[in-house]
DNA sequence: CTTAGGG
DNA sequence: CCCTAAG
């Protein structure tokens, strides 16, 4: 009753349209789903940038100074060359560590040869890396649902799983290392460890149950992930829209984001229905795209059952990360989003995992070469490298060239190994799954924020200010002592850097904090190799993530549209790939520490303009139908934000002009708030007397 | 999720 | 802008 006669009073003659509560509910749901999915995708973001990069090597450098054998057996995690950062040769790879002794490490490594393999097989290599992404994507939308994961606690690295499976007293875990050396675990790990081709990873999954017994290890049959090669998940990111914008590469992209708040989009149909207890983000705005994004990916991955997530405990035991992400969900909101989880606890629970996780050292083992590693060389190395933490890595053994001819040493970094990882599936679990737990688990791991520190004949090198000559690491000598460590970072998460900083360091260059990315937007970085996926994907992350987009449509003014480009094509031609592929995880992983606070955006003029015509004609006390209306494609500007804006603008209109600040508005606008307002209060006033005396017969 | 309001 | 209570 109430609603309907609010419509009867439309301002200046005009009615409004109002909206039925049914639809508002239908989209509700919509939304919900697309979020969830949009919350998992991200976890591709790292998988996908860091397979993609590596076919992406392959592909450019046929000719690097590493040998195919080399490759092959690659523990290389990243390769870095010090002369030129940029180089097309850098790589971050992961692969899991097949040996004994380091065998609670997970190499970055696998991937890589995994993406070889899938690169050499496949053979439109363009199309294949192209495809990729999306399917990454897609693969997570499957897989939501893990919410009963939640039921699974894992304190200090004893986890407890209710299916009594000995896996929580791994010590595999985090305590693991204290009382049981490595040799003890490496001994009984072993026996899966060995024959290992080296294309295949291993995840030691499970459990170790009294004795150090780790279940079968799954291995990777180099395949790429169920989805990725799905061509279908491409289909609906290139197909049907017409992008408003365009840009180099990445128009598919630019596309989901701009595209955004339309509700019909395929997510909504999807039948999918999965039980997820999310919290309601309280912004529509980056639900919004998300949801979008999410959608995109929707339609093709229906496969995963809830039930193969559902029960997995992940564990990132080292060290005191022992932020054990109950779910996928909140994982990667915890990695990624900082607003779709507006609950306090989170802001807790961020902080005090992170700083922790510094204190903590444990012996990684350092590899001074991947074979080096397998030959158990390491030991002595490992022993020293007692006071480091975390992640080591190893330099390249045999190819490593350092060259002082030209003042320049070179180092490659074979790999980086991530600390160790606790993965627990359900045997029913896809290999799918599996590989989305170790990407989830080492992003995790690489999320926390790193830094590197230079390790020198097992010594840490602490002066960064030692030049590696004087250091000697300019030594050939020195190959086999030179290893690099990713060491959690202790700084607190400063404020935004200059999206232009270079995300990537020299490895030498010991501990300096990597770069972080600005949650803030405006500047997109549009790689200049454009058939580069990754880059579309981090560019597409970018999208999202900033809102760039950020001019209100009520009109469509033009300037929406040039605003966009010229922001969208700022470009950072030096950056490398890699550097840009890295980005969105440090990014992310930045705001996972400290939940920022959104970027203040102060309202246009022309957004003012839209706001009070919105006004004007719904009313106040109808925000959402405002933002529908006026901001429906301004997606960080939620229906609260419209409301607060309102607010403020009255509020603005009734002091005097000497007392403004900001952006000038102009009188007019403001007139016509102080009228509009005063005419809807007025209506509420109505309508609440009218209400009286119905309620009054009533009674 | 939306609104409304205080911070 | 954020956070929350209410609906």
């Amino acid at each position: 009753m109430v609603l309907q006669k609010r419509l009867d009073y439309g301002f200046n003659g005009y009615q409004v349209p109002y909206t039925p509560r049914a639809t508002r509910s239908a989209r509700k749901r919509c939304s919900f789903k697309k979020r969830a999915e949009d919350n998992q995708m991200c976890a591709f973001d790292l998988l996908a940038t860091v397979a993609g990069k590596l076919l992406l090597e392959k592909q450019c450098t046929p000719s690097s100074s590493s040998t195919p054998s080399d490759e092959d057996q690659s523990a290389v995690a990243k390769e870095i060359e010090q002369k030129a950062m940029q180089d097309k040769n850098k790589q971050l790879k992961v692969e899991t560590c097949d040996q004994g002794s380091c065998d609670r490490g997970f190499f970055v490594s696998d991937l890589v040869s995994q993406a070889h393999d899938q690169k050499c097989s496949l053979k439109p290599p363009s199309c294949q890396q192209a495809d990729a992404h999306p399917g990454f994507a897609s693969v997570i939308t499957t897989s939501d649902c893990s919410e009963g994961f939640g039921d699974q606690k894992l304190v200090h690295g004893k986890p407890k799983n209710e299916m009594g499976t000995l896996a929580s007293k791994v010590e595999v875990g985090p305590s693991g290392y204290m009382g049981y050396g490595n040799c003890k675990v490496e001994a009984e790990t072993n026996k899966f460890m060995k024959d290992e081709s080296h294309k295949t990873a291993k995840v030691q999954l499970g459990t170790r149950a009294d004795g150090c017994s780790f279940e079968d290890p799954l291995v990777w049959d180099g395949k790429p992930p169920a989805v990725s090669s799905d061509s279908s998940a491409k289909a609906p990111l290139c197909g049907d829209h017409s992008p408003h914008i365009s840009f180099p590469a990445s128009q598919d992209y630019v596309n989901v984001v701009s595209r955004d708040d339309d509700e019909n989009s395929s997510g909504c149909t999807h039948p999918n229905t999965t039980k997820r207890s999310f919290r309601p983000a309280p912004r529509i705005g980056d639900r919004r795209i998300r949801k979008i994004l999410a959608s995109k990916y929707w339609k093709v991955a229906p496969k995963l059952k809830d039930a193969t997530l559902s029960n997995t405990v992940l564990m990132v035991s080292d060290g005191d990360l022992k932020t054990v992400y109950h779910n996928r969900n909140s994982y990667y909101r915890s990695i990624r989003s900082e607003r779709n989880y507006p609950i306090k606890k989170r802001r807790l629970f961020n902080c005090s995992s992170v700083p922790n996780y510094d204190r903590k050292i444990r012996s990684e083992g350092i590899c001074v070469s991947p074979e080096r590693c397998i030959n158990g060389d390491v030991s002595a190395l490992c022993a020293k490298m007692h006071e480091v933490t975390g992640a080591s890595s190893s330099v390249a053994g045999s190819h490593t060239s350092f060259q002082s001819r030209d003042s320049h040493v070179k180092l490659r970094i074979k790999s980086f190994r991530v600390p160790e990882l606790f993965i627990e599936l359900p045997e029913t679990a896809t290999v799918g799954s599996l590989k989305r737990r170790v990407m989830e688990a080492v992003n995790a791991i690489l999320g926390g924020g790193l830094r590197v520190g230079v390790l020198l004949q097992g010594k840490k090198v602490k002066d960064d200010n030692k030049t590696l000559l004087q250091t000697g690491i300019s030594h050939d000598n020195q190959k086999d002592v030179l290893g690099f460590s990713l060491e959690p970072k202790t700084s607190q998460t400063p404020p935004p850097l200059c999206s232009g900083d270079s995300p990537f360091m020299l490895p030498s260059n010991a501990p300096q904090p990597l770069a972080r990315y600005p949650p803030a937007p405006g500047v997109v970085h549009q790689g200049t190799c454009d058939a580069v996926p990754e880059l579309q994907m981090a560019n597409a992350v970018n999208f999202i993530e900033s809102d760039h987009d950020s001019a209100p449509s009520p009109t469509d003014m033009s300037i929406d549209k040039s605003t966009k480009d010229s922001k969208a094509l700022v470009t950072v031609p030096a950056m490398s790939v890699e550097a840009l592929a890295v980005v969105p995880v440090h990014r992310k992983s930045k705001r996972s520490e400290i939940v920022q606070r959104r970027i203040r955006r102060p309202f246009s003029v022309a957004e003012v303009e839209a706001l009070v015509q919105a006004v004007e004609k719904l009313g106040t006390g109808r925000w959402r139908d405002v933002k529908l209306r006026a901001f429906d494609n301004a997606k960080h500007r939620t229906y609260v934000d419209l409301k607060d804006k309102w607010k403020t603008l009255v509020h603005t209109a009734r002091i005097s002009p000497q007392q403004r600040r900001g952006e000038p508005v102009p009188q007019e606008l403001l007139d016509r708030v102080l009228t509009a307002h005063a005419y809807w209060t007025q209506q509420q006033a109505k309508q609440q007397f009218k209400q009286q005396p119905e309620t009054c017969l009533l009674l």
